[in-house]
DNA sequence: GTCTATAACTCGATAGAC
DNA sequence: GTCTATCGAGTTATAGAC
């Protein structure tokens, strides 16, 4: 099974060069710069292994590409949502549904993401870091007022954000250690991610509870 | 700042193959087993790369030792903890506090175990899997006994886990992804990471009121 | 633009002196 | 046990024909 969403730069669509790229995406995020092959990104597009060369240069610089496409579009999109004008307790519920979908269909992001800088932080803070990072100061305030109010019961902003974060991100990512842990088939562990927004949104609305 | 622990097999302290093996396992668990170079080792244990291969034949027998050790340090503390005699609440407060100072000591630690598994599933899944993985069984009965003298609200245990874990393990994994969220400086990131502990108890226990 | 062939290089592994 | 020197496999990168 293979759910990675591929990028499409439309104008360029079926171009050799976006075959290329696309398999270069799939590859580098589920294996990493050093892990990916070149001979294996060419076998994916279906081309030679002198055509990567052709038109990216060098495996760093193809690499540098796919990880930029990468950061830029996972950071935009939580962006937008954190950002938007809506209350605080549907911003939440929206949140978890749309990020728990998000990782489920790109599950090898985020540990590509975190992986990647661990090993290569030089290429990675000087070359990759999204020029727009995301903003969340109009979501903590939006915290800060429902606790002032009552609504809510006193927390840290930045805490909830990351507990949310972290219960969205983190069994997704981790699936092959919970299987251990939890001692778990490969069934029975989709059937329990498939639970997971209502139980993360119920979880977290009743520690919100005033 | 490397705060990596190095095993030490007391009798061997010292010696040449302990060097060699500690070296091998900051590496490793650091970059992986593909990101690893030979060389880097024998750097980190100040030796020639051949005492490697004198020490331990190959890259991937010495990596396997590596992962071998480092899983069957990582699984058994867990395992001991949630398998203990002790009350839900309490065993809940001690495990944050127990496993938050494990990963916080460790931090590369479940990043490598993930990694490993998604890029080499044969290797890790054949030679490497503990003899012994946690049984959290008893917990499980431990969550459903509480909700049913109504100490704590209706509650699935297996994602009560979860989310617990989720809550100690990804913050400290994914450090550098959240200096780029969440717009905090290093330092920042550092004072944050060590309010974590209370703040994660009290979520989870205003998450458990009935 | 795309391919085949091959050069150049990296890195794990071995031989052999001490 | 430890080192220097080197080999050989696997990979990235280039040359050159079409």
């Amino acid at each position: 099974m293979d759910n990675t969403e591929k990028p499409t730069t439309p104008e360029l669509a079926d171009s050799t060069e976006q075959r290329i790229f696309d398999a270069a995406h799939q590859v580098f995020v589920q294996k990493g710069l050093d892990g990916a092959k070149m001979q294996e990104i060419a076998d994916h597009a279906g081309i030679n292994k002198a055509l990567l060369h052709y038109y990216f240069r060098t495996k760093e610089k193809l690499f540098e590409m796919v990880a930029k496409a990468v950061i830029n579009r996972a950071f935009p999109a939580v962006q937008q949502l954190i950002e938007a004008d809506m209350p605080l307790e549907q911003k939440i519920e929206r949140f978890v549904d749309f990020y728990i979908d998000l990782i489920s269909r790109n599950p090898f992001v985020p540990l590509f993401i975190i992986g990647e800088i661990n090993k290569h932080p030089d290429q990675f803070f000087e070359k990759i870091i999204p020029a727009a990072p995301p903003r969340p100061e109009r979501f903590f305030r939006q915290v800060e007022e429902a606790v002032a109010e009552g609504r809510i019961r006193p927390i840290s902003p930045r805490h909830l954000l990351v507990n949310v974060l972290s219960m969205c991100v983190f069994p997704i990512v981790a699936r092959p250690m919970l299987r251990i842990v939890m001692g778990m088939s490969s069934q029975e562990l989709n059937l329990f991610l498939k639970e997971r927004k209502e139980e993360v949104k119920s979880f977290i609305f009743a520690a919100l509870r005033p």
